[in-house]
DNA sequence: ATATATTTTTAGACTTATCTAAAAATTGCA
DNA sequence: TGCAATTTTTAGATAAGTCTAAAAATATAT
């Protein structure tokens, strides 16, 4: 959505531009598909971009030992840009929470604020900012924050698509974070924290009806295969 | 400090860059002491940038019709521009409230991260912001927030170094806010909301002896020239 | 294995915002 | 008033990040 860059004055050694902290964020996303390598043209994709200008970034980013690359073969996080990226990460995290939980901001709508608030550069802004919200585990999709060392807490959570009649749990995360699919989730009042039990699930499409607050909904396999539960 | 700039893909009419803002901002300010138009070395002085810089950005205000400009005869805001200033001047003095109220940052310590903060674009960020902190009406400096409209609340103030022998009043705002002064009344616990008597003022040097919380004190005219004093 | 298709890189160009150095306009002083 | 000093603008470069079009490398498929 955004395109932007930055440039301070007396440049710190260890300060991106916005679009080089932009590239690392998509580049650690991109690894979970793609542990072997990201490729030029999955990155283009991701940073809505040209492939050529994506050679050209991580030919920076590589001078700058923030990612190994060689030609042809794709880009891999170096130890610094992966600590880079998840710094960027868990600014992201901590400011949706804190624009849904302080200014009133509904889960769909914090995604394009929160892009430009990550890229502020305050150490002790993001700190402060963790302690005011009281260290935060989880963003308002249920991802994970990483810690101010960067580790993640790792939960074990498991897609509603994968659970089978007469399993329930407790949803805990969304896979999919776009406002259209959030704004499903709204109207049919399933939020972070409800238990949800499978009721029936169809061999044919892979829909299930499901029990939630007493009433029962049936939902697509889109629907279910971008829920995460946590079985009880 | 910084200098920054923004792109925004489909980039809206009334979006402009980090550089743009800051010289809106920086004109809106050195309108005041030049009111017949600010000249391109005070910008540039005030930008710390070069003077042939500063010609290349208003020639783009003013094809954008946020400045009036007519070569060798200095700029002025035109609504627009002034419009636009104001805002990015309420956003800068709202974050530095909640830097200030909400995470521990001291008076001296809040003006950078305000001078990136003050760039997020979203109204309804700004819009909640301003309800979470109780829509306060000044600053930690105690520089006076535009309202939503734009509109600066009006206060009657004066220097002390204007004050006689005798007179007191509240200290409610600094002239100078740079933290080298700001310590300096940390240090000698002079804050926002203090009472302030007048007890001798020199001749000579303008210097003056004060009375603070029961105790004197005495101070140069660098001092007494900075701070502002509603008086009682 | 070789030709075709796809992916990736290179080359050259554009934009924003900056700079230096030189030219033009204005101001100021004697 | 007229020449020097100052201010402002122009001209030409640079850097970051992007683009298009073409070339090079890799992958695929019969």
């Amino acid at each position: 959505m955004f395109i932007n860059f930055v440039f301070l004055k007396s440049k710190k050694s260890h300060m991106y531009t916005f679009s080089e902290e932009n590239y690392l964020k998509a580049i650690f996303h991109l690894e979970r598909m793609y542990p072997s390598g990201v490729s030029t043209n999955a990155l283009a994709e991701q940073m809505e971009t040209k492939a050529s200008s994506v050679t050209d970034m991580i030919k920076k980013l590589s001078d700058k030992d923030l990612v190994n690359y060689k030609k042809y073969q794709g880009v891999k996080l170096s130890r610094a840009g992966k600590h880079t990226a998840v710094s960027v990460i868990r600014k992201h995290r901590l400011w949706e929470v804190f624009l849904v939980e302080k200014l009133n901001f509904n889960w769909d709508e914090v995604h394009d604020v929160a892009e430009q608030l990550e890229h502020i550069q305050s150490e002790k802004l993001i700190k402060e900012l963790d302690r005011f919200l009281e260290f935060p585990k989880r963003d308002p999709h249920g991802d994970p924050i990483p810690d101010a060392e960067g580790n993640f807490a790792v939960f074990n959570k498991v897609l509603l698509a994968d659970l089978d009649k007469g399993e329930a749990g407790i949803c805990v995360g969304v896979r999919d974070s776009t406002p259209a699919f959030l704004q499903f989730l709204d109207k049919h009042n399933i939020s972070l924290g409800k238990e949800i039990k499978v009721m029936e699930k169809e061999d044919f499409d892979q829909s299930m009806k499901i029990k939630l607050d007493q009433a029962e909904l049936r939902i697509s396999h889109q629907i279910s295969g971008n829920l995460y539960i946590k079985t009880t």
